[in-house]
RNA sequence: GGUUCGGUAGCUCAGUUGGAUAGAGCAACAGCCUUCUAAGCUGUGGGUCGCGGGUUCGACUCCCGCCCGAAUCACCA
């Protein structure tokens, strides 16, 4: 039992015996006690002072009085600061605590709950590679579905492809004009990147022509509309809606460049996803459910053509869903893809990795899925998360002011390997392969706790001219601390791990560790509640810094005393365990030695 | 303009249903490797928690007003 919900209990005897109080769960307020004042963990006695019609320290006298007098109660010693009653919890407790993490194999992790959740997350576009806000996508992506795993759900990773639509029409029309038949095996490029390129000239081009129009006389709007490319690329959507053999041919090839690009990057990254769709496949079955709404009188058609659903009454605009010339919108794409995700799949919770630009489009689906008679659409979850933003504001594609993923990845890696240089003790002896290897883990490691350490709501900065730490509170620190504890371990030659001596003193940096290691699953339980691996950074942060103190202060093989021994190899062990799990979390891979 | 989100140290960020004197890292400075990995440890300096009211034993946290920033309100995705 925690010692929470241990203390609870003994808790609300003694008000009761005290005061005749029946505390409420809520009232009994338990927090860590400050380092400044003796003791473990801190009952705060105000809410219970109006009752006993006493001095808030008085209070905290009599119930600490109470606590240590009571049969069975965990509490050693108490002292009473103004409405504080901070206590101190006998070792006996700590070392069982200690001993159960120990027996617990997977330790922190919530029993089955017998539900699926299906998180969505990546859903790149096919007109170019992915870029550091694709990567906060995909690392949180991956992150809350671990997460919410640890939790005890069910959870299927899906990914929905837009492999269809105006923007990648622009790179295959560009690269038809200008491409010469270049090929990512001509070019040695990698397909997405190749991609990405004839989206830029396709907006290169355009603009020219834009700006040539409107040098003749023509208004900016009317040019925009009007320009020849911007006419083809339309043309061409159109074309693709029709089925047509040459466009569709183009596409198929193209897009099969793009996922050969994609798959290394999120390899790389440490993604997966259990099930992909394709935009391609799902957009038809949206607008006949969009079809199925207008017959149903849900929506409206205009005087051009165009379908609309009129939202106003819950406080929005009005929003279109298919164009004039028929053809699908983004909105009509999530549609279908909502309807055949619950037609594959027995969901209970479906969950949107995507950023908050789009909160909107969100609040609009869930309404509209609701409407078309879906059960699902009021229950969804937009997990919307902030933008990464660069010192002179947000990425563009089209501008190419981009911090291209594959890039970044390689300049981390490229990082760690040139620091691992200087470390000639610890890695001297092994291979290139295994340096590589360790530098790989590290560079990831220190780039993905970069991100997931922020709270995922809020915008994030990066400043591509200062490089990403690798010291203190960072990824390869905590990689470290782990490195570190299996060095040790390999070390030791204890053949099992006994705390022999019943009386065994635990130091103060000992205790804090165990009650560190205490606070995980309740750790783990927020990070699901919140969808919040930052969470779990800060977690990981503190748990690695408790570990730094106590093993710069205390011997553990050269610890004389074995049951002391045992105990500090215990917590070594499980320190690194719980470090191993909550790295696991974050999709952040832990080397052995480094 | 409406809606939503944000504003904490020079910089990047924590701060868990309202709890004790608001914390880390980076950067700066000063120490610690003959000793289990110094990607570490210890210390110093650094704050009007955007501003002003309110609620109460107690407010960075909750409420109201204002200032600043971002997103969104497309026949873009």
């Amino acid at each position: 039992m925690s010692l929470e919900s241990l203390l609870t209990q003994h808790i609300k005897t003694a008000v009761k015996e005290l005061y005749s109080i029946e505390a409420t769960d809520a009232q009994i307020q338990l927090q860590k006690t400050r380092p400044e004042f003796e003791g473990n963990i801190t009952l705060v006695v105000f809410p219970f002072v109006k009752a006993a019609r006493k001095a808030p320290a008085q209070v905290a006298n009599e119930i600490g009085e109470q606590l240590l007098a009571s049969a069975d109660s965990p509490v050693a010693k108490y002292n009473a600061v103004q409405g504080f009653l901070n206590l101190v919890i006998n070792d006996a407790f700590w070392i069982k605590q200690l001993e159960a993490i120990d027996a617990e194999e997977n330790y922190g992790k919530q029993p089955d709950r017998n539900q699926l959740m299906m998180v969505e997350y990546s859903s790149p576009n096919t007109n170019k590679p992915l870029h550091l806000g694709h990567v906060r996508n995909n690392l949180l992506g991956w992150s809350i579905a671990q997460i919410q795993e640890a939790n005890g759900w069910k959870v299927v990773k899906t990914n929905i492809v837009n492999d269809r639509g105006i923007h990648i029409c622009k790179s295959m029309l560009a690269w038809l004009k200008f491409g010469n038949g270049e090929t990512p095996e001509s070019s040695g490029k990698k397909g997405d990147h190749l991609i990405g390129d004839y989206y830029v000239r396709f907006d290169k081009e355009y603009r020219k022509q834009v700006a040539e129009m409107v040098a003749n006389g023509m208004d900016e709007e009317t040019a925009k509309r009007e320009a020849p490319l911007m006419k083809e690329a339309q043309a061409m959507l159109l074309k693709w809606e029709q089925g047509d053999k040459e466009v569709r041919d183009l596409w198929t090839k193209m897009n099969s460049w793009v996922y050969a690009g994609f798959d290394e990057t999120y390899k790389r990254m440490g993604v997966a996803f259990d099930k992909i769709y394709y935009e391609s496949n799902t957009y038809l079955e949206g607008k006949s459910e969009v079809e199925k709404g207008l017959a149903a009188g849900q929506f409206y058609r205009r005087e051009d053509g165009s379908v609309w659903a009129d939202l106003t009454k819950d406080g929005l605009d009005e929003k279109l869903l298919l164009r004039s010339d028929g053809t699908s919108v983004y909105m009509t794409q999530d549609i279908g893809t909502a309807k055949l995700r619950f037609q594959d799949y027995p969901i209970d919770k479906m969950v949107y990795v995507v950023g908050n630009e789009q909160e909107y489009h969100f609040k609009v689906l869930s309404i509209l899925l609701d409407r078309l008679g879906f059960p699902f659409g009021k229950e969804l979850v937009h997990f919307s998360y902030g933008m990464v933003e660069l010192p002179n504001g947000k990425m563009k594609s089209r501008e190419g002011t981009v911090v291209d993923a594959d890039d970044l990845m390689d300049k981390m890696v490229e990082d760690a390997r040139e620091i691992s240089k200087d470390k000639v003790n610890t890695l001297q002896g092994i291979t290139e392969v295994e340096a590589n290897e360790i530098a790989r883990k590290v560079g990831l490691g220190a780039l993905k706790y970069f991100i997931l350490k922020v709270d995922p709501r809020k915008n994030m900065l990066f400043n591509p001219e200062e490089s990403i730490d690798f010291n203190g509170n960072t990824g390869p620190f905590i990689q470290y601390t782990y490195a570190r504890i299996q060095s040790v371990l390999r070390k030791a030659t204890e053949e099992k791990l006994q705390i022999t001596n019943d009386n065994l003193q635990i130091a103060p940096k000992e205790l804090s560790l165990i009650q560190r290691l205490c606070d995980y699953p309740a750790i783990v339980r927020q990070a699901g509640d919140d969808f919040s691996p930052a969470v779990i950074c800060n977690y990981a942060y503190a748990l690695a810094c408790d570990f730094n103190s106590f093993y710069h202060d205390l011997s553990i093989l050269n610890e004389p005393d074995a049951s002391k021994r045992a105990l500090r190899l215990l917590l070594a062990k499980n320190v690194a365990k719980v470090i191993r799990s909550a790295m696991e979390l974050l999709g952040i891979e832990v080397p052995e030695r480094m």
